[in-house]
Parts: C-alpha cells; structure tokens; sequence
DNA sequence: TGCCATATGTCGTCGGACGATATATAGTGG
DNA sequence: CCACTATATATCGTCCGACGACATATGGCA
C-alpha cells in the first residue's frame, strides 16, 4: 500500500479521470482506484466522501441521487465542462511533477 | 509550480537520492532540487530543515557541521546504510505510484 | 438470525508544507 | 562605508488532507 503522503495530490486527478467518460458514484469510485491499481491505491470513505463534497463545491463535478429499487440510493457524480479543463490542467501538471521527480531520483526509477 | 500536497510524499525520497552519492547541506539541497526539476518543484526552509531534522533522527542520515573560513557553517548530511535500504524501498514504492496512477488516470498521461 | 457487501456520512487526530520572521556572514555596487 | 543580495540555518503558527473509528441503512445468503 502506497504512503498516506504520497496520495496527497493525486486524489482529484484520480477522480476526475474516473468520472471523465461516465458518472459514478462514491463507493464505485473507490473500489475502481483499488481493483484499477492492483490494490496499490485504496482510500479510506473518510477521505473519499469529503473529497467528492470538495470538488462538486468547487464546480468540477456535479452529483445526482438515483434510487433504485433493490439497492441503497446513490449519488453519482459527472465531470462539468469547468471540471474537463481541471482535469487537463491537472494531468500536465502530474506528467510535470513525474518528470521532475524522475530527473531528481534518477531515470531508472521512474 | 507543483501543487503543495503532490509533493507530500516524495520530498524524504528526493532528499535521500540526492545525499546518495555525496554529502550535501540543507540548502545545496534546496537549490539542486530546484535546478534539477527545472524549476517545477521548490521547498520552503520550513519545510527543508525539518525534513532533514526528520531524516537525521530516523537514522537515515547523519548530519557533521563544517566550518571553513570564508563561508558560513554548514551541515552536511550522508546516507546511513539505513538509509541506503530505505532508498531502495522508497524507489520501488514510487515506481509502484507513479504506474498506480497511471493505470487510473490513463497512459497517456504518465 | 447473523453476517457480509453495499452505500453514504462524520468526528477528532495527526503530520507535513507553507508564509513569515529571524539571525548571521561574505561579496558587490554605488 | 553602506545598502543590498546571496548564502545558510532556524522556528512559530496555520492550514489542509488522509485516516481510524464509529455510525446508519439495506439487500442477499446461509
């Protein structure tokens, strides 16, 4: 399992990358960040719930409940278009980050 | 510049790779790594010393002050064979990340 | 009936990065 | 000579995000 440390900045790329293609909703999105990366990646509902509260105040994704019978409600969540242009940003930033850790800790390791 | 919270978890693998080869002081340590990312990540001396602080008391590395006439004291800090070991564990967790998240986030990506 | 998976929610804690501030010295330009 | 910059280390208080633990609720299965 991955550091608590580590994950601290990759949590909302991690997201919005999920909610891209289709709405999902919280416990679908932690358990694909789990099954996803092979178990190296898993967040704690503490972490996940707020989060997700975090990035719909800010207006980069957006949820809606859906009950349906025979299961628990849900609130799934889609990307917005402000949350698209996040996501952008967010993934040069990562590939920066990546790479400037990488010419630090040596080619080898990244 | 890199967000604050992605750089969470690898300032200790930064600092450990760069003392790998060589003793170095805080704030050699500061500007290497920001020439040698290019800019894209800075440490703040609040964050820097006690970081070494950190490192020095786990055992990790081991700090010497050296005076020399013309120049400010310094404190170099080496690599422990401790540390040497939590190098190499830090490496792989990182490699294990950094394709974590890209699997997630997407190929293209990383 | 008891247990597990599903599904969401929250309290208090802990740890690490930061802005700001501080001290001290060597070198440089006006 | 004095102001300024770079070098070099140190620390206070704050902020923020991940976490352990706990809570609630429902469907399915033995």
């Amino acid at each position: 399992m991955t550091s608590t440390d580590l994950k601290k900045g990759s949590a909302e790329l991690l997201i919005l990358s999920l909610v891209e293609r289709e709405p999902r909703h919280g416990y679908d999105l932690g358990r694909l960040i789990e099954s996803r990366s092979r178990g190296a990646l898993r967040f704690n509902v503490a972490s996940l719930y707020p989060l997700l509260y975090r990035l719909e105040k800010r207006g980069w994704i957006l949820g809606r409940w859906v009950e349906k019978a025979g299961q628990r409600r849900r609130r799934y969540y889609r990307l917005t278009p402000e949350g698209k242009n996040v996501l952008r940003a967010r993934r040069r930033s990562w590939s920066e980050f990546v790479e400037a850790v990488r010419r630090i800790v040596g080619a080898e390791y990244a």
